[in-house]
RNA sequence: GGGAGCUUAGCUCAGCUGGGAGAGCAUCUGCCUUACAAGCAGGAGGUCAUAGGUUCGAUCCCUAUAGCUCCCACCA
């Protein structure tokens, strides 16, 4: 029994009830029987708050990709989770802990505060799962996963031993970047360089026992404390004689000598540079390859320390300021050039990094990267666009080791043991206590891992790994990763080469890059501006549907989008749309009526299945090919253009004509289209369309499970398609010319028809004009007798509307003129063009028909409108 | 320094591996036509950044230039 919708979509309540439906049916849990496997792994959001609209776009892709796939009988599995997000939640926490306790997590312990963050990661982690909910994401709930759950924490410490004992893992007293802020070790991808104003500040280095100085700039003179050395280029004449010689340092009136390094560059500054091995990266090389000690000046606040004297104690930007001020009082500052240059900021917190030499873990990454590099190479994975991977290329081929060791406690740590008895240390699965060598107490490193060490294995420990189990089995290699292409090498590079590595396949075959959601002017969207738009509250103001819509709708691949409320109206606009056109089916569908095509069909009929099925066709092939904004805009062109605007409007005629066999059979086809439309709308669109199938209630299973529409041969109706076309020309030129000629709908006028085309104009097709085209009567004339009549000129007929009222025969001549003249123009056009025998010989024959078609048709109408000028 | 992307209607963007460019919003005109005013019908609005090249034919391919955005590396 046709039920009746209410007049506006109201998306409230509807979605929620959806969900639940869906959930508690366990539509969501793949069978594990039937269908080749279908695999995503959610990126997993940060447990530090919200989704985002970077989210909420990442997600709606991975849920279109996901309902599709299920819809065409794939096992379907999209496996959902969290990311316990080391520095950033533990920063939140400890933000937090501050603002509301006045506390440090030094003032909880470790154990303590990693309590409160598995607080706070209970609450915001159930906030992100009911937030993927409210968008429509159907993940499978019931293999949820969380990077610090068991199964990934055995993954990490299986990876941690297997890379170990391979040597691919090794300790090292190295210098890496240091956020005094955060206190910890951060890797090279963890650390931005934004341009900043700043200072070279020249400072002579007098030579030991003599007037002579060299004079070395620094863009932190703090460090001058922790200088070993002065570098020139073995090649530079002018300081040849110094070679071998000492400077002293002022203040710490060390002595060091003067050494010669390839590094140093003759063509920058006065070619001497001052070596400072412990608190730069490439003094730190020079410092290895000359053997120059590692002074330290700072603590791990970024204060100096008791090497620095006086200046013990002081921050590093306090210390700078006088230092330079006692510089110049001494007469060694020689000049202050100001500059711009890149300073290393935490990605996280902001505050200026400080290179330090440190005990930290890395990942010896160049034989890691080989194979990763060749698995993209040749076509094993394919990045969508495929431009993406030159990203990938470019960070791999150049890759230095990973620093993987944080000084932090929310992680995994590192499963490392240290006998302070012996020296002795143990990489172990299992937990060590006593050391195997001297039986003494061993501890464990107190440092955890980067996060992205478990997030590089995300694919494969959320499916089971490091046991084989069913899972891992059946759903590994995943199939698509969605992502940003900002975390390409921070997550993409990581999962591939671990995937190779630990389970000896590429974890995914096809990567699908999007860009960044942007606020209306085009900015990031970020906390600092307050920018942001808050999913939520877009849905809860427009509907899941809608925010989805208009995140996959003119978003291509790799490319940025900008936000804006006005998209969502747009989007929001047509759902109400499909809702109306549904609305006005059950209306007038009887409650026997089926969703299938009858044996007769109408013209129009024909026409819209045809239609239909190129936009099955269409659409299939687009999502097949990951053009999911192409493939939306397709079927909002087919839903509002044609099956709304024309058929609909068609078939009122029949509709409205109850009883008969033309009534039945325009239900049917109606039924037909807007069920079949439905499914191919619901990756897109998955609560209205779910919402208005159920109210159809046409088949037991809701449509998250029906099958999806195919092509068929059987519904390509060519001739059928072309002749309904005409008629639509025919009544857009006769509105478009009653529309000028300001004349109202509600004034109704004869139509005159002089045509050949018989079968495109006859007695059923009448009424098309009748409805559509403001005609009071259509008559089949041979000409029109009445001289004050509208002309109108097609290819296929000449349309007369005698109105002698506002008719003005020299206008009517004018305009016609100039539509002659329009018609004439483009048959000189085409004719130019079909007589060039080099387009004739080398185009394809496709585009030769396609041209002469224009020909013909143009010169049909011409020929028309000839005549009509001629009768005027 | 190396690399990538972008430049199409007033605005935001599509354009499916080269055959006379589209949508939404905004705007203008006329409509409360019994699904929808979150709507219907119609109009106006583009040397597809610039200059060359390849081609029968270029918004699309190549080269150069300009502007914008981003990534990587790095300078004392």
């Amino acid at each position: 029994m046709p039920k009746e919708l209410e007049k506006q979509y109201n998306p409230h309540g509807a979605e929620d009830r959806i969900y639940k439906m869906w959930n508690d049916g366990g539509y969501f849990t793949p069978s594990g029987k039937k269908g080749e496997p279908y695999t995503i792994v959610i990126p997993p959001p940060n447990v530090t708050g919200q989704l985002h609209m970077g989210h909420a776009l990442d997600d709606t892709l991975q849920d279109i990709l996901i309902r599709f796939k299920r819809m065409n009988g794939y096992d379907a599995l999209w496996v959902p989770g969290t990311d316990h997000a080391g520095i950033a939640t533990q920063i939140k926490v400890e933000e937090n802990l501050r603002k509301e306790e006045q506390l440090t997590r030094y003032d909880l312990g470790r154990e303590k505060f990693l309590e409160r963050v598995w607080d706070w990661k209970n609450k915001y982690g159930d906030r992100i799962i009911s937030q993927l909910k409210k968008l429509g994401c159907s993940c499978d709930w019931t293999r949820e996963r969380f990077t610090m759950d068991e199964g990934c924490s055995e993954a990490v410490k299986e990876v941690f031993v297997n890379l170990y004992e391979k040597g691919l893992i090794y300790r090292g007293h190295r210098i890496a970047n240091w956020c005094p802020n955060c206190k910890t070790a951060l890797s090279d991808a963890e650390v931005d360089n934004p341009e900043q104003n700043g200072f070279y500040w020249h400072i002579k280095y007098f030579v030991k026992d003599s007037d002579e100085y060299v004079v070395v700039a620094t863009t932190r003179p703090e460090t001058l404390f922790g200088d070993t050395a002065v570098a020139v280029n073995p090649e530079d004449e002018r300081y040849k004689h110094l070679v071998g010689k000492c400077v002293v340092v002022p203040f710490v009136n060390r002595e060091i000598p003067i050494i010669t390094d390839d590094y140093a560059d003759m063509e920058k500054g006065t070619g001497c540079v001052k070596i400072t091995p412990a608190h730069d990266p490439n003094d730190f090389l020079v410092g290895q390859r000359h053997d120059l000690e590692q002074i330290n000046v700072m603590n791990d606040d970024a204060t100096l320390n008791e090497i620095a004297g006086k200046f013990c104690g002081m921050d590093r930007y306090e210390a700078r300021k006088q230092l330079v001020s006692e510089l110049e009082e001494m007469g060694v500052l020689v000049k202050v050039e100001p500059t711009v240059h890149n300073v290393g900021e935490c990605y996280r917190c902001g505050t200026t990094v400080e290179p330090l030499i440190s005990d930290q873990w890395f990942v010896k990454m160049e034989p890691l990267a080989k194979p990763a590099i060749d698995v993209v190479r040749d076509g094993t994975i394919k990045f969508i666009p495929e431009n993406q991977s030159k990203k990938y290329f470019n960070w791999m081929e150049n890759i230095h080791d990973w620093c993987i060791s944080r000084q932090l406690w929310w992680g995994h740590r590192i499963p490392a043991y240290y006998c302070d008895t012996c020296g002795k240390m143990v990489v172990s699965k299992t937990d060590v206590d006593v050391c195997p060598d001297c039986g003494a107490p061993m501890r464990q490193d107190e440092d955890v891992l980067d996060t992205w060490f478990s997030s590089a294995l995300w694919p494969f420990s959320t499916l089971g790994w490091p046991n084989d189990t069913e899972d891992l089995k059946k759903y590994y290699p995943t199939s698509t990763l969605v992502t940003g292409y900002d975390i390409i090498t921070f997550w993409v590079s990581r999962m591939i080469f671990s995937g190779l590595e630990h389970t000896g396949k590429a974890p995914f075959d096809t990567v699908l890059i999007h860009g960044l959601v942007r606020d209306e002017l085009g900015r990031k969207m970020s906390k600092s501006l307050g920018n942001g738009v808050d999913p939520l509250e877009v849905i809860d103001k427009y509907g899941a549907d809608a925010l989805r819509f208009t995140l996959v709708t003119g978003n291509s691949p790799g490319n940025d989008m900008r936000y804006s409320d006005k998209k969502v109206e747009a989007s929001r606009a047509f759902a109400n749309k499909i809702w109306n056109a549904a609305r006005f089916v059950l209306l007038n569908l009887d409650e026997d009526t089926k969703a299938e095509i009858p044996e007769k069909l109408e013209l129009e009929d024909k026409w819209i299945l045809s239609l239909y099925n190129e936009a099955v066709k269409g659409i299939t092939e687009n999502l097949d090919n990951f053009e999911l904004g192409v493939a939306s805009k397709k079927l909002y062109d087919f839903i509002w253009d044609y099956f709304c605007d024309w058929y609909i409007e068609l078939v009122k005629p029949r509709l409205f004509e109850k009883g008969t066999d033309s009534n039945k059979r325009a239900q049917s086809v109606l039924a037909y289209v807007l069920s079949n439309t439905l499914k191919l709308l619901h990756p897109f669109m998955p609560f209205i369309s779910e919402e208005i199938w159920q109210t159809l209630d046409l088949e037991k299973e809701p449509i998250i499970v029906a099958e999806w529409p195919k092509y068929c041969d059987c519904l390509n109706f060519e001739a059928e398609e072309k002749a309904m076309d005409k008629i639509i020309e025919a009544i857009r030129a006769i509105r478009n010319r009653r529309a000028e000629m300001n004349v109202p709908p509600s004034k109704k006028a004869k139509l005159i028809i002089v045509t050949n085309a018989s079968d495109v104009y006859n007695a059923s097709t009448s009424v098309f004009f009748e409805k559509l085209a403001s005609a009071s009567e259509v008559v089949f004339a041979d000409g029109c007798d009445d001289d004050k009549s509208v002309s109108i000129g097609t290819d296929s007929a000449k349309f007369f509307i005698p109105m002698s009222d506002i008719v003005d025969t020299e206008k009517e001549r004018a305009r016609l003129t100039k539509e002659k003249e329009t018609a004439e123009k483009e048959i000189e056009r085409l004719e130019k063009k079909l007589g060039n025998p080099e387009f004739v010989a080398k185009a394809p024959e496709k585009v030769i028909a396609g041209e002469k078609e224009k020909l013909e048709k143009y010169t049909a109408q011409l020929k028309n409108i000839e005549e009509m000028i001629a009768n005027l």
